[in-house]
DNA sequence: CGGGGACTTGAACGAGCTCAACTCTAGTGG
DNA sequence: CCACTAGAGTTGAGCTCGTTCAAGTCCCCG
């Protein structure tokens, strides 16, 4: 029901370190699944599909908004982020992207993309070959279950960042921001209350709609407090109970621990 | 492609008026293509669906969060919005839904519900029962293809909530916010620049992270700019150019004038 | 070891918040 | 139909939090 059941993913729950480049294994990606669906794609191809890495260097563009569609990728290590441009005032960052998620579904009926994504450092991409309303409707009907479940997806990560961003103070965005980033990777294989910050501070600020400056003094006070700690690209939560009970944010633990 | 075709939508707009209830008619309802698809059922049990308008009366619940999944609503008439409980600050409201939009879509594969959902005034609802992993799967693959669509408009209208939300000061949000309600009202018949507001200020305030004090005084301060009026349930959008400049929020038009 | 970008820290300013009083409006009942 | 009321919205004053600007530190990378 899951593309990947539960347990097999909580087996690999906290194996893996985020010392290094923070790569996911292909169980943990949401590509995986998405391809796993695709039963009348020769295997040869799927696996194709999946060994392929694309390398990006930092700050490297993937794909750029208004560019016509061509399909959908998958980040395998590193991280991205998705921008619009607001042409006098400079970019507006809408999201990131973390290891074993994938970018450009929202896209996945239009002809051009809606964002420019961009690498936050050096990371890898798998792709996948998507033409809007062909492969997928006339060779791949199954696909679709599969598509229906990663929208869902996507669609209630959107909403949990429509609520950070409603928060109102500077404390309860940047926790709840944090919270939300732990809690993915953790999705996705690595050590919960332990994970990667990819992006800069600058970009943290630009998305919560802060100024860097309020970002960096605000996790100077949760050091203090000893709640959550980020050393260079190395985050840690110290204390999930009083940090949820400043940001509000609850942790939608029923998601990850019910059968489902 | 469209569920409905887009010249018939056009040949629509600018009909209907503000003045009363603001009811949509069924082929400009969401529900109604989402319904299209459902070959297999009967045209009675369709129609059914279609013409049976549950009332409510304003603040009334529509459903809680936590409770069973049962199906997807859509809004005929009124307004709705989606709340979560911060126990002990109150509530948040998550987004707000319009005549034509549908509710509880987030929920499709869940067992419960995730927002509390009530009406901002007197409303109606159409209900489409859904049990999660059933009808859907089984009796109506068909519908899938609907679904796809539904859910990468609403992803969508999500992604473009949270630009706005990500906004610097309180013009940009609170601009950028009318600007997506007029054109979401559009989208459903209504006449461009021309609409209702059935959610009260501190709604507004609440969803954008904002005082309500700083809704009162910064729409004073568009009347006086003459970009914007707000009067009672009424909004009238005097001067789009300014306001979009203002905002930095692009209107999209393309993705209503292109043929699609 | 040097340089530049990321982050930190400080000081002053200002946007937005809070609190409180007030006005307007819509809905109610006489 | 009007008076009354409660809730929604407005306005003002003072304060707080977050911004801006500027200088300084750290750290990564060459």
């Amino acid at each position: 029901m899951n593309g990947m059941d539960e347990s097999t993913r909580r087996r690999r729950g906290g194996r893996q370190s985020c010392e290094d480049q923070g790569e996911v294994a292909c169980i943990d990606c949401n590509l995986f699944g998405f391809l796993q669906l695709f039963a009348s794609l020769e295997p040869e191809m799927l696996r194709h599909f999946l060994t392929t890495h694309v390398p990006l260097g930092k700050g490297e563009v993937l794909y750029r908004a208004g560019q016509p569609f061509e399909g959908v990728y998958a980040v395998k290590s590193g991280g991205f982020k998705s921008i619009v441009m607001q042409e006098p005032y400079g970019e507006q960052v809408a999201s990131f992207h973390l290891p074993g998620e994938m970018m450009g579904v929202e896209d996945l009926q239009s002809e051009t993309c809606s964002f420019t994504v961009l690498a936050l450092e050096e990371s890898k991409v798998c792709f996948m070959p998507v033409k809007p309303d062909r492969n997928l409707n006339e060779h791949f009907p199954t696909s679709r279950e599969q598509m229906v479940k990663i929208l869902l997806e996507h669609l209630r990560q959107c909403q949990r960042q429509g609520l950070i961003l409603g928060m109102r103070t500077a404390e309860e965005r940047l926790g709840a921001f944090f919270l939300n980033l732990a809690e993915r990777y953790a999705r996705h294989g690595f050590p919960l209350h332990e994970f990667r910050v990819p992006m800069m501070q600058n970009d943290i600020a630009n998305h919560l709609g802060l100024a860097m400056e309020t970002v960096s003094r605000t996790l100077k006070h949760f050091r203090e407090l000893e709640m959550l700690t980020i050393r260079g690209k190395r985050g840690r939560i110290l204390n999930p109970g009083c940090l949820q009970s400043i940001t509000q944010y609850c942790f939608r633990k029923k998601e990850t621990d019910a059968t489902e």
